[in-house]
DNA sequence: GGCCCGTTTTGCGCTATCGCAAACTATCGG
DNA sequence: CCGATAGTTTGCGATAGCGCAAAACGGGCC
């Protein structure tokens, strides 16, 4: 049913050490579907009968306190999955999921995941893969926030979105997905005011150039050292 | 050559839908070994050659940033699995591993597990649910420390040490190993000073009893009262 | 072309929490 | 039994970052 091209999604990692026949057969119980921008996928505590596959788009999952703070766990770039919840043996998603922008994905329904394991066992030693490596950066992430201060935080996030999602300019590396400041301030554990503020001085230092949910980094370089600065104080 | 009763951990959720004669073969690929209270079990950084099951003690898992500040990863608890840095594919151990008590492992070499994975698929789903409920618990934890006060985040970290390693007594519930202030200012995003202020008020309140690396909550439901309030002040 | 709405910027006072320093106190080894 | 050591308590000043409020700013829609 899924008119997928085979040969696009087969470099994924998800899908390393699997047959090219058996491939087709994973895809034949996937069905694909657009989410156009600013279109929640599921929401945080709803019955988890799918899980995804971004191929174009980029998905913001969200996490929700009960008296409706939210952080942004992280930003699906294509090619990744989300939306694992049976993996873990959790009934209901522990997020929301939001396409930031036009996303197409690939969605299998949640009961098909023990047969798909049971047949092609590569796929839970490749996704085991996936989540370790997610929970190792969450693992990072606490740490950061347990130790470093706001502007060492902002400008790792930073970083990373560049790494994943960035888009080279001559002018320096676009972030190529819309993000506000409030965005960033969920991903980094503080209130959209501070970032705001941060991105102002970086802008004047020439540091950045951002705009309305846009954000172009146009000294990496010089972000790192940011990034890495130890707390104490700058020139005497 | 282990000579672990294979009864004991046949019940563990690691272990879940393996045949009995099946987990003997999986067991005589272990060792067992003990570390005395305080030793070091691996260390971050290091090759990660073997992976644990803890059998009886405590182990803390910590992570150290390049300046040396510590945070506390997890306690791990009886029956848990701690080390698989190869399930995430990396090469080596990501945080420290320490005994806090004295403390008896099984230890299978990291270049068993695609072995292991592939004769037995049950391991590889198995560990799948329990790296995914970590890598949940690691958000929520994300959560916590962005968005709720210290005092709230100390309340959850004794309620969730009470309900993992909880030892009854007719007082409360104590921890039941040996925990300083130090290492919930490493659970929590905080310092030893603010954990230690903290215990104290509570104790005047006579919600915990606490001494030297040893706390005792005397009234749980009043401190899950205080784990939920929301920020704003106390009685007008 | 003008209006409306969501985003961003910025000022300002406030406070939770840190950081340092010093005193105190169990516990363990001898 | 006593001293050494690691952990704990507490005071006090400093401050990073929050929270509120208001203004400025885009950008898209009609």
């Amino acid at each position: 049913m899924a008119k997928v091209d085979t040969s696009l999604v087969a470099r994924l990692p998800l899908f390393g050490g699997v047959k090219p026949e058996d491939l087709d057969e994973i895809l034949r119980e996937a069905r694909s579907a657009r989410y156009p921008k600013n279109s929640a996928i599921f929401e945080q505590g709803a019955d988890a009968q799918s899980f995804f596959l971004l191929l174009h788009g980029h998905v913001r999952a969200a996490k929700t306190t009960p008296t409706g703070e939210q952080i942004v766990v992280r930003y699906v770039a294509p090619g990744e999955t989300f939306g694992l919840a049976m993996a873990i043996g959790a009934a209901h998603y522990p997020a929301t999921a939001m396409a930031v922008d036009d996303s197409v994905v690939l969605i299998w329904p949640t009961s098909a995941w023990p047969r798909l394991i049971e047949r092609f066992p590569a796929l839970a030693a490749n996704t085991l893969q996936t989540v370790g490596t997610r929970l190792q950066e969450s693992h990072t992430r606490i740490l950061e926030i347990s130790t470093q201060q706001v502007e060492q935080r902002v400008a790792h996030a930073l970083l990373r979105l560049a790494k994943q999602s960035g888009k080279k300019l001559d002018r320096g590396i676009e972030i190529d997905f819309p993000i506000s400041r409030q965005d960033i301030a969920q991903m980094t554990g503080t209130t959209l005011h501070t970032v705001s503020r941060i991105l102002s001085g970086w802008e004047q230092q020439g540091l950045v150039e951002s705009g309305r949910q846009r954000i172009i980094l146009r000294d990496p370089h010089r972000i790192v050292v940011l990034a890495e600065r130890t707390v104490d104080s700058g020139p005497a």
